[in-house]
DNA sequence: TAGGCCATCTGGTCCT
DNA sequence: AGGACCAGATGGCCTA
């Protein structure tokens, strides 16, 4: 199949793309990108017909292109009015590509911190797995929705194992992702896990586990701790900001099918639980053991999944209609029915 | 095979 | 001048 060639309005890449020099540096420099990125940027170029482009301006006029459409775009271009563009020396030409090649780098990298960032994202969400990985979009959907979920728990009293919780959490979600939402918030927590705790802490209760996990498992990519202990102290201010630090947001409306949203969050959304728990070990960050809230969840949920006549690494979880991958951590779900059982604490109180 | 998602390159713009 | 940020374009990979 014939690639078309990348061409913006106006620009002269065909012009360049002839270029001996270009040719060169190609093939020198695929060498050292390859082993930045896999080849990816390599196989890229290589198999196809895109020049590289430099910016008109700066190779103009430097050589002919053989290509009888493009020998219209160089007649246009010796035809232009204006200042005389400086001569392309090959010095020039030299301080350009190695600007480029810097700039792509850092282009790269800046890249590369954004995904980080999202994975991050992705690793408090409510439904996180290893190997069904949510897409960019879905995620930040996701964030937004789990934020305004979980706002309404606080202000509400809503309780986040109901419809409600779950409706808010899917709204605007494609399909796929409702879906594996919707399963997570079915399920009980992965066997796979819970042998984990138990090789860790021993035949501990279930509460024991869940400190010994938070303890072991802080955030060292989120800015400050302690962002998802579930201190007591913590839980016990989800009384205070009800009614006192939302009332001082003012509304903020959204006019695209946003769910409704009151301004940012000052307390901390750790109150899922949802940050300590899933986040590497760091042996060089303490954490308060939190409090016995999530006895009752763990207490009830221990289902055992049957992984007949499906994928390797999935499982179908009794309760669940979602066939799941198994490294879906039950962090990623328990939170709300952890906010559930918390918050059915505090308000008894 | 079409469509979704992704990584990358690129040039333009703004800022320091 | 150079870096950060952005949006457009492209090809590769994966899946329904």
């Amino acid at each position: 199949m014939m690639t078309k060639p990348y061409r913006k309005p106006g620009d002269m890449t065909e012009l360049v793309s002839s270029l001996g020099w270009i040719e060169e540096d190609l093939s020198s420099q695929d060498g050292e990108q390859a082993t930045d990125m896999g080849d990816h940027y390599s196989l890229n170029r290589r198999n196809s017909h895109i020049p590289m482009d430099l910016g008109s301006e700066d190779l103009e006029g430097e050589e002919e292109e053989d290509d009888e459409e493009c020998g219209l775009d160089v007649e246009k271009a010796s035809k232009r009015r204006g200042p005389k563009k400086k001569k392309m020396t090959k010095a020039r030409i030299e301080r350009f590509r190695a600007r480029r090649v810097k700039a792509n780098a850092r282009e790269r990298t800046r890249m590369h911190g954004l995904n980080d960032a999202l994975d991050n994202l992705r690793r408090v969400m409510p439904c996180y797995s290893k190997t069904q990985k949510l897409s960019k979009i879905e995620t930040l959907r996701l964030a937004r929705n789990y934020i305004w979920a979980l706002s309404e728990v606080l202000e509400s009293g809503q309780s986040p194992e109901s419809n409600g919780f779950m409706e808010m959490l899917c709204k605007g979600l494609s399909q796929p992702t409702s879906n594996l939402v919707a399963g997570c918030l079915q399920l009980g927590p992965s066997p796979m896990l819970l042998s984990k705790l138990d090789e860790k802490s021993g035949p501990l209760d279930a509460v024991s586990a869940q400190q010994a996990h938070a303890l072991s498992f802080p955030s060292p990519g989120l800015p400050s701790p302690p962002y998802g202990s579930l201190e007591a102290s913590h839980l016990l201010h989800l009384k205070g900001y009800k009614g006192a630090t939302y009332e001082n947001h003012s509304p903020n409306e959204c006019n695209n099918g946003t769910p409704p949203y009151d301004g940012p969050l000052t307390p901390p959304l750790s109150i899922s639980g949802n940050f300590a728990l899933k986040q590497e070990p760091d042996s060089e960050r303490n954490y308060t053991p939190h409090p016995t809230h999530a006895t009752h969840y763990l207490s009830n949920h221990y289902p055992a999944p049957s992984m007949a006549g499906l994928p390797q690494g999935h499982a179908l979880f009794p309760g669940s209609r979602y066939e799941l991958p198994l490294d879906i951590t039950f962090e990623s779900f328990a939170a709300p029915h952890i906010v559930s059982s918390q918050m059915g604490t505090i308000y008894n109180e």
